[in-house]
DNA sequence: TTACATGCAAAGCATTTGCAGATAA
DNA sequence: TTATCTGCAAATGCTTTGCATGTAA
């Protein structure tokens, strides 16, 4: 993929994304436009609501932490963004809509996306039937343990 | 299994437990023993800091949440426990230490734990090499949509 | 025009921490 | 005896909320 089909391809993410928030009836507002952009143009990607203002300060533009919560969350409710808990106080967003999973490195905080046929999960008993209302997140957490473990 | 076997058993958890506590070193107060004995008294299950707080007092007994958090923390890097932070300010500990993963139904807050050999992991990459050091959870998480998804 | 969004500051909430007094070993 | 633990209250840190002001449609 060549930079011009790159740039292409971003635009288009973004004009999807605002297509599908304009369906939804919220409004358009001029800092939706501008999160919206920044969280899609840069292709897949995890990110906290922290590091989204640090971009939208950067680029010398105002919009208060709680508009990014809020957009964080308005995105994650209409299915743009995926919220991963990664631990107390922290959570981070993932903008591929892809299925997939995650594998979280507790002690780098890092998370790397697994794509979803390498698990097989075809034997988990007891999802509700109601299945197509549902998402399902899956998150591998490895972490170094603090103190010994002893067995 | 009778009540005889079974309070047998209940009691070797417990013992074995604080056996495990002994050989850290840290010290067995009489908070930890108490605590210790009514986390595994009951065989597996998953408890949150705010319900044992409560079970304390229903055994008229005073200890303080720090303590419980305390405790809960250092069963957990022990290895005694296991914490799945199920969301935003909340974690949920686990006393199941046979290998499982969790299943999570955010709506209800509900947590059923799933046999390993139903979910096949292997071919999950880039799992560091220095494995057995770490503690691998994984959580699958149900939840229902907060708006209406749009695709 | 007006229902909804924003920005700010304050509140919320599970968890952690500082510190003085208590206690296991 | 003394290093560690407990209990209390205060602090933390991310996230949410209340409310006055602003603005998209």
């Amino acid at each position: 993929m060549n930079r011009r089909e790159k740039s292409l391809k971003i635009n288009e993410s973004y004009h999807k994304a605002i297509n599908i928030l304009e369906k939804t009836g919220i409004r358009i507002t001029s800092q939706r436009k501008i999160l919206t952009k920044l969280i899609f143009q840069k292709g897949n990607r995890h990110l906290s609501a922290e590091e989204l203002f640090h971009e939208v300060k950067d680029m010398k533009v105002n919009i208060s932490l709680a508009t990014i919560y809020n957009t964080l969350r308005n995105l994650s409710n209409y299915g743009l963004l995926r919220e991963i808990v990664v631990d107390q106080n922290k959570s981070i967003y993932c903008t591929n809509h892809m299925p997939h999973y995650h594998l979280y490195i507790e002690d780098e905080e890092k998370i790397i996306d697994i794509p979803n046929q390498k698990i097989d999960l075809s034997n988990i008993p007891e999802i509700p039937a109601c299945l197509s209302l549902h998402d399902i997140d899956i998150i591998v957490r490895i972490r170094t343990l603090k103190d010994k473990k002893i067995n």
